[in-house]
DNA sequence: AATGCGGGGTC
DNA sequence: GACCCAGCATT
């Protein structure tokens, strides 16, 4: 034990949080029952900023459709757009896609462990790369995720939030408590503590069992930072708002422009050529006649 | 380092 | 209304 330790006793604080896991921690999730790559890549992209209640009929819905990377591989873009609905950033219904043709192609449909490769998959950040090799693989890596930064942040960095501290002493200090064995429940614990004891709001120090050891306990729980943010934009005039309605429309078929901007408040419609241009830069739409547009077949 | 990207839920 | 959510890609 070295004095510079980021956290004094990452053992003891392991066997706490095994022993709160065993009988709190969320294993039912359908995710959780399965080391296919495939099933747990459609469930973290899925996942990316996107609540678990919410995924859940979707991942269900997308694994009966698309069993295999082949599977997907073989869709439409437009099938795997018209599937999204509702789950919002609809361009990780692309990207999953075309993650499923780069291991197809690419990698003769081997699933690539290598870091490299994996994140050269479109969707693939540090997030997935990591969960990916962490659950499907129990690799003794730090998963860095909305709710493990913030445990992390508060047990050992001791402030109140991740957004308010930076990147590199908190992946230090994530990577520190990592067992050398048992990493996928390891980080599977973390995860869940962080979405149900120790949330961004309200958290139940009382029910942690991290709390005895937590240096935000030991140092007052103080509040996050007021936080100087830009004056907030009603979400019906940015161009999300906009452009999620257009995609919406095309999912039940083609348009034209005239019908398109008819679906738009009047404050987006000046907007629309270069909406639909940005969309179809990015694969979410196509032009199929003068002034016609559907999704991409 | 900042920004864009959806949509729904909560307080 | 502000904040949050199993982030990623681009600039």
């Amino acid at each position: 034990m070295t004095a510079t330790s980021a956290t004094p006793d990452a053992p003891a604080a392991r066997e706490a949080l095994a022993a709160w896991y065993a009988v709190n921690g969320r294993h039912d999730l359908p995710w959780r029952q399965i080391r296919d790559p495939y099933a747990v890549l459609v469930s973290e992209v899925m996942l990316q900023q996107t609540q678990v209640e919410r995924v859940l009929p979707y991942y269900r819905a997308w694994l009966e459709r698309w069993p295999t990377f082949d599977a997907l591989a073989a869709a439409a873009p437009a099938d795997v757009i018209t599937a999204w609905r509702g789950l919002g950033y609809n361009r990780r219904a692309l990207a999953l896609r075309a993650a499923a043709r780069a291991v197809v192609e690419r990698h003769g449909g081997s699933f690539p462990w290598e870091p490299q490769e994996l994140l050269a998959l479109p969707g693939v950040g540090p997030y997935t790369a990591a969960a990916l090799r962490a659950f499907v693989r129990d690799e003794p890596v730090a998963v860095l995720d909305t709710n493990i930064a913030r445990v992390v942040t508060r047990f050992v960095l001791g402030a109140p939030s991740h957004r308010e501290v930076p990147a590199a002493p908190l992946h230090a200090a994530a990577a520190a408590l990592v067992p050398p064995a048992g990493a996928r429940d390891h980080n599977l614990a973390l995860m869940d503590l962080g979405a149900l004891v120790c949330t961004a709001r309200n958290p139940d120090c009382g029910g942690c069992p991290l709390a005895p050891a937590c240096a935000w306990r030991a140092a007052g729980c103080p509040p996050p930072e007021a936080s100087a943010r830009r004056p907030a934009v009603r979400f019906e005039a940015t161009a999300r708002f906009a452009r999620g309605r257009l995609v919406d429309r095309l999912r039940s078929g083609p348009a034209d422009e005239a019908e398109l901007a008819a679906i738009l408040p009047e404050s987006h419609r000046p907007r629309l050529a270069e909406y639909l241009a940005a969309l179809e830069a990015e694969g979410l739409v196509a032009q199929i006649g003068a002034g016609a547009w559907a999704l991409p077949a």
